[in-house]
DNA sequence: CCTCCACAGGAAGCGCAGGAGT
DNA sequence: ACTCCTGCGCTTCCTGTGGAGG
């Protein structure tokens, strides 16, 4: 089992690896052929998530209607609050940053008192943090930390007031503020522009849960979704189009043949027509072909692109985990190892309570486990299904979603949880002779 | 039909870090 | 120096629960 990791890591990196090996001088090497080899990129910028292009295809009609809704600011007066719908990749952030930008330009010409600021909730992480770059944005200046919400909060109505700004916010993701914090903050946030006039708060909110709206106030609801947007996703042809209008910034011609986009366009919206995914995929697949030494783009670049990012997503949810979480990882795998089929939380606490024996540390009681190993089911690493034994009571089954080598491979990254793993691993292996 | 298992998961609160205001 | 603020990770305490077996 070993080797098989062994060997899967070397072939990983064997993609990188030049065909053949020179000697003398490595770097020698590799500038020659960085400089000799076929460019595919001529911009790599466009390939970026965060990158908005000048043109996004087919949300012009969405594009309008933003513009329409946040037309009043020119005016000077405030616009309505507006809602935004749709799932991941849809263009809901690009549209919004592209509004911004086209109205921003407008404001600094005009040398209207308009504001425009976008932040991603989820980023931003508190209600303390959002309030913060709120106030940033019209400059007031607030510390990161110290002050009660509520001295933030007033701080934000003085200088909106004083310097009679109008604000217009987007927050992207809202749903993990109000699945985190609850309604209040956006309660407040809605009513600030009372005593106001022209001056104010108009607020965007951005959420890819459909399902966002239960979760809310009515009162908030109400008067945050004046207007609404509903952004649908994208089909392969869109998609298409979306691809063919990036690589033809972003690539040399005839570097990405149009079978390659197709092909991206197609995997992409088997996966619900994510615009984001489908760029990826282009960018990753052109990284490979490049660092080949290809010529240009072919399938098997995008198919190894596929296979890149999974392991990157696992590789990266995992690595960042806590250790007691890793712990717990660990226990999983020792007891899969060791021929439990889907073990229970009670053998994983046990299990996990042993190994903190093992390398001296304070083990954390059930309740926290019991959380952790919820988190860990969000974030798609393993699945907990309650399940009722009747008499034998009532326990979540714990299966691991992720290939246990993969999960193994990343655990073993770290030093001291790799140690253990093998510790324990030769013991089961004796126990069993 | 009742009991009772083996937990799930909510609520409250604690201690700490990292700061601000006085 | 002292008080007060929030966020975070955690513990303690608690109530709830579906169904096998008596």
């Amino acid at each position: 089992m070993n080797n098989r990791i062994h060997r899967d890591l070397q072939s990983s990196k064997g993609l990188f690896q030049w065909k053949e090996s020179g000697a003398g001088d490595p770097l020698e090497e590799v500038f020659k052929r960085a400089l000799s080899r076929p460019k595919i990129f001529k911009n790599r910028e466009v390939m970026r998530s965060d990158y908005v292009p000048e043109k996004l295809p087919h949300r012009d009609e969405h594009i309008r209607s933003l513009g329409e809704i946040l037309s009043p600011t020119l005016r000077g007066s405030r616009p309505s609050n507006v809602f935004i719908y749709g799932k991941t990749g849809t263009g809901k952030t690009a549209v919004v940053k592209y509004v911004f930008k086209r109205f921003g330009e407008i404001t600094s010409k005009e040398k209207l008192p308009l504001k425009f600021e976008y932040i991603n909730c989820r980023i931003a992480g508190t209600e303390y943090r959002v309030l913060t770059e709120l106030c940033g944005a019209i400059g007031v200046k607030v510390p990161f930390t110290g002050l009660s919400k509520a001295e933030v909060f007033n701080r934000l109505r003085r200088g909106l007031s004083e310097k009679g700004y109008l604000l217009v916010a987007c927050f992207d993701e809202i749903d993990a503020l109000v699945k985190n914090y609850g309604d209040n903050l956006l309660y407040e946030l809605t009513r600030i522009n009372e005593g106001f006039n022209g001056s104010g708060l108009s607020i965007i909110g951005v959420s890819n849960d459909l399902h966002f709206k239960d979760y809310l106030d009515p009162r908030v609801l109400s008067s945050l979704s004046e207007e609404e947007l509903v952004f649908h996703p994208y089909t392969a042809i869109e998609l298409i189009d979306i691809l063919s209008e990036r690589a033809s910034e972003a690539f040399y011609e005839g570097a990405v043949p149009q079978e390659v986009i197709n092909l991206c366009a197609a995997l992409a919206a088997a996966e619900h027509g994510d615009a984001r995914r489908a760029i990826d995929l282009l960018r990753v697949a052109a990284e490979v072909a490049e660092r080949n030494g290809d010529e240009k783009v072919e399938e098997k670049h995008v198919r190894l692109a596929q296979n890149i990012i999974e392991r990157g997503r696992v590789f990266e949810a995992l690595s960042t985990l806590p250790l007691h979480s890793k712990l717990i990882l660990t226990s999983l795998i020792l007891l899969k190892r060791g021929g439990v089929g889907d073990p229970i939380s009670g053998t994983v606490y046990q299990a996990y309570r042993e190994l903190c024996g093992l390398i001296g540390v304070e083990p954390l009681t059930n309740r926290r486990v019991s959380s952790l190993i919820s988190e860990l089911d969000m974030l798609g690493v393993l699945k907990s299904d309650l399940v009722n034994r009747g008499r034998y009571g009532r326990t979540r089954k714990i299966s691991l979603l992720t290939p246990i080598d993969e999960v193994e491979e990343v655990i073993r990254s770290d030093e001291l949880l790799s140690t253990l793993l093998n510790h324990k691993l030769k013991i089961d292996l004796k126990r069993n002779r």
